[in-house]
DNA sequence: CGTGCCATTTTGTGATCACAAAATTTGCAG
DNA sequence: CTGCAAATTTTGTGATCACAAAATGGCACG
């Protein structure tokens, strides 16, 4: 059977116009789409990886796929097991907990450090994600509420120009996503509560406190009462 | 010239006894070489490491030492620019901030997380490493100081069983040790103070608010004092 | 019908190759 | 001597290959 170039590759030896110049643009796409579909929930905890499977769906050849693998590993979004198989890593209880602190550690903090530099323009631009999210709340789609919801988050992060945190909150976000979906599917999307829009008031005023209390209040919302909950239940039967 | 077998790898068809059955033998070796190389300081910040050349230099082929420089990227421990060449990132003030915030915020939650995981035989080793520093000091190996600075405070946290904290503590060490490397090569090692004792005391006595301000004051005593002064310079001049 | 064993297939790994882009050196003209 | 351009070398990238270990499936035997 003929490699049926998939998703997000065309011919390979006709792109002219597209990103000729840029050094490694066919591992930066490898890269993209399996973060993206990470972020989404597109992969299960727990399924193996495989590279070849990858290669073939992506249309590439093994190698980028292999070296995309080993940095998301780095960034423990994939487990390298001991016979060399990848897959998404189970989520426990005890990592639960470590990602739900280590967020709320490190989340307020970037966005109290972006606060200065969000400019109107990205209040608009946060409503209208905000508005998106609501609508994906109702309407039920998980895939796109995860989207959204990272959309909004780090549209506020990036903000702050930093590169320390920001990529500590990346690995964190990449290590709870796969799971969160889990629960979405379980649970479904209608009992989703946001702080996002005392997230937006906060940032309007430049209210340092207030937007911090937001985003806490947003992590323990969508991510503490809810996971705990299913892993409570998922680790008892 | 011969490629001269250096440093950790023998012949390649004879290892019996050695890890047949491990796979990714080579890769995970490579890959140990790399880290100790940039916590120790023996790369240097804003020089490009080759593929190629690591390859040769450690008698391996290109392949491994390729995922290992994706990875430790990953961590941003290296950065590859857009022409694709991978070097040691240059530290900025900002960068530095950036990871004297995060250390502060992670490494006491880390550090009292194993308080009660640390046994008298812990105690006994952190003893001898912080001996052995003491020694480091006076006789201004700063590499050998910084490996064991290094093993002093991740024997803490190692014992925490943290599966996230801990890799996020580590992706900041890579961060900043190439680094302080430079600082202590021009103003050596002497003027270095540690709170490593009053740590031990506070693990000793079960105490976590004080092993808590033991870590912070290590931290803010070692990096924050030191770092600042010598970025204020460099960039003053 | 269950269980252990063997053949087959799948999969990761390390090595090598070909190619293009980038860096470096070389050479020449002003 | 300086500055620019062409040639050479270096380097990263993607692809393919060979091999070993692991997983899978089927088959015989109890």
């Amino acid at each position: 059977m003929a490699a049926r170039y998939s998703v997000l590759t065309n011919s390979p030896a006709g792109n002219e116009a597209d990103t000729p110049t840029t050094r490694g643009a066919t591992r930066g796409q490898v890269d993209a789409a399996i973060r993206s579909g990470l972020l989404t929930g597109r992969f299960i905890p727990g399924k193996a990886v495989t590279i070849r499977g990858l290669a073939s769906e992506l249309g590439v050849s093994p190698m980028p796929v292999r070296e995309v693998l080993q940095r998301l590993a780095a960034e423990n979004a994939l487990e390298v097991k001991s016979n060399g198989r990848v897959q998404v890593p189970d989520m426990t209880p005890e990592r639960f907990e470590e990602v739900l602190k280590a967020r709320l550690l490190l989340e307020p903090e970037l966005a109290e450090r972006a606060l200065f530099s969000l400019s109107k323009q990205d209040i608009k631009t946060l409503t209208v994600i905000d508005d998106e999210i609501d609508a994906c709340i109702v309407s039920g789609d998980a895939e796109a509420y995860m989207q959204l919801n990272h959309a909004f988050h780090f549209h506020i992060y990036a903000a702050s120009g930093s590169q320390v945190l920001l990529p500590l909150i990346d690995s964190l976000w990449l290590q709870f996503a796969p799971f969160m979906r889990t629960v979405y599917g379980r649970v479904g999307t209608v009992n989703l509560v946001d702080q996002h829009k005392e997230a937006i008031r906060a940032i309007e005023q430049k209210d340092a406190p207030a937007l911090r209390d937001a985003i806490s209040g947003d992590i323990t919302d969508g991510m503490g009462l809810l996971g705990k909950e299913i892993l409570k239940k998922t680790t008892g039967g």
